[in-house]
DNA sequence: CTGAAAGCGCTTACAG
DNA sequence: CTGAAAGCGCTTACAG
């Protein structure tokens, strides 16, 4: 089972391996048709297909990136990751997808192993506990993207949903369904996930901009094993909320296990507005009014930019923050 | 911004390269506390991290599998490909993801792609469109593992859900709540998908094996855009059936979206089970009875058996196909 | 228009 | 206990 190697085909073809290599790279300017037709015969008949990792010694470039999410199992993750798979593929890159599970260790290991084998940039939902890894990426003009979270003082293009714009469209909506008393359940801030803090400060903002004060009681955020606790609080309450918005779908989750176990009417009961499109926001009873992120595009403008900087090392304008915006759909549940 | 390579590593420590990579790949037997220490703080010195690509170009093995799925959106998909990537991770290996659309053009240029980039073996949901490629593959001892698809003919080990005990748990459960008149409503077969033939397959022998005769118009099976109109005709015709199986999440989705426009309760006007565990079945109202997959563990299983063949390729006795047993989960729906 | 040669950054069999 | 040398399979600047 002896693989075929360049050498080979140029033996075969009666040729050099240079020739066979400016035959493969299409470098065919000064190529006689002969030469051309000889190789390509050697090649057919010896089933030849090229050692890339030869290639990427030489080159310097893998034609491979590195995703770090936080969890592929995220629906938010998964949608962004066919995105970048997609473009990638129009450009003959393939993508090693990683599993950061918010650990900054693992994180570090991931990002180490992904330089040691030579991938030509990294687009990361990044932790936030390896800043100064990042700055040395940097340094060395790796290219980097962030998604879907801001790091402080690290220079890396970062896409990002409008997050306060989501909020702002979900307050906006039960205002004008006629709720004032409007609650906010969110994750835990504990490890400042960019978008968890930024979905309370527009929820916060949009309250005011509505007249309508801001009741710290009406704000819950804790870890999604102490939602159900914290919810059933929230909503027994002397002065509790008329309606709800779920800061992303796996508190949405939680919020539907609380209503449903307690046999709460939405929205007669209680009105519910969720951030993320859940898959059976529509068929759900009532439907689900969402605010829905763009993920692919957002995952596209990542991928667009990566191979942008890959290409163009010193592309210093690619440097900011992409704000997609987040799409209201309205349905039954408020 | 040199790169460091092991000669900088080799001249600043005085010493020479190859007692650097002996050093690295921790072949300590012969060597002099003194070499180690001054080799170590080299290293550290420099920020030296060796080029894998280098490494795999002379070992002939990228400590990378690839993973073609058909489509990473899919849920089994997500989760049979965590599943893989954290057990690869245990063993420092990491995984390309390729989505083949079910398109076997696609999913040969990634073939091709992978073996080009010399990944050491390949976890494929096959389309069934390349047998020759894959047989190709065998007789060049080359490591494949497959999922959720048989390939007649093609000695490749294959992970599988036993889809006939799925199909048989969702109708006994039927049964057992009383139901005669039981349907199915199945994607289109027209690509034969092995598990949509096998549940329908274990549909009927679980209709005889319960003494209720197999009634051809209580089967559906379609691509999901025209599902609609065919649970309508299913479901309004003379003698319609009491009970459905959805064969899987997205024509459950479809079932959910009918029951809901045409506002049937569920379980009083048509009981409910559905073959995949979605997210959302026991929140919806009424919480849906399921057939959960052990996607986990057949993604564990798929990447056990792929690092062994990987590590010793004449293990013939992994051949075979390994089937796991799906899980009843009652609810309410039925 | 094509080939010989050097080199990418490692590993490894062998010599000493 | 350590080093010189060959080689993995390509690419590329250069010579002719």
């Amino acid at each position: 089972m002896k693989t075929i190697t360049m050498a080979d085909v140029a033996k075969h073809a009666g040729v050099s391996k240079s020739t066979v290599s400016q035959f493969l790279n299409k470098r065919y300017d000064y190529m006689g048709e002969n030469t051309k037709e000889k190789i390509e015969k050697a090649i057919e008949k010896l089933g030849y297909s090229p050692n890339i990792v030869a290639r990427s010694l030489k080159q310097k470039s893998t034609k491979t990136i590195g995703v770090i999410v936080a969890n592929i199992l995220h629906v938010f993750s998964t949608q962004v990751i066919r995105a970048i798979e997609d473009y990638c593929n129009e450009s003959d890159f393939q993508i090693i997808v990683c599993n950061a599970d918010d650990d900054p260790m693992k994180e570090k290991r991931y990002i180490d192993m992904l330089r040691a084998k030579q991938v030509d940039g990294i687009i990361a939902f990044p932790t936030g506990g390896n800043v100064d890894l990042y700055k040395q990426l940097i340094d060395a003009k790796f290219p980097v993207v962030f998604m879907d979270r801001i790091l402080k003082d690290v220079q890396i293009p970062t896409i990002m949903t409008d997050n306060v714009k989501a909020s702002s469209l979900a307050v906006g909506q039960l205002v004008e369904s006629g709720y004032k008393k409007i609650g906010m359940i969110s994750p835990s801030t504990k490890t400042s996930v960019t978008p968890r803090l930024e979905r309370i400060e527009g929820y916060k903002q949009a309250l005011e901009k509505n007249g309508i004060p801001f009741n710290p009681n009406s704000l819950v955020s804790d870890d999604l094993s102490e939602l159900e606790n914290k919810i059933h609080d929230l909503l027994t309450q002397a002065s509790s909320p008329e309606a709800i918005v779920a800061s992303n779908d796996r508190v949405l989750l939680k919020v539907l296990a609380y209503t449903k176990k307690h046999h709460l009417g939405i929205p007669e009961d209680i009105a519910l507005i969720g951030i993320d499109d859940v898959a059976f926001a529509s068929i759900y009873n009532p439907a689900l009014t969402t605010i829905a992120q763009p993920a692919f595009q957002m995952g596209k403008k990542a991928a667009e930019l990566l191979l942008k900087l890959i290409r163009d090392k010193s592309n210093e304008e690619v440097f900011g923050i992409y704000r997609f915006e987040p799409k209201l759909i309205t349905r039954e549940s408020c």
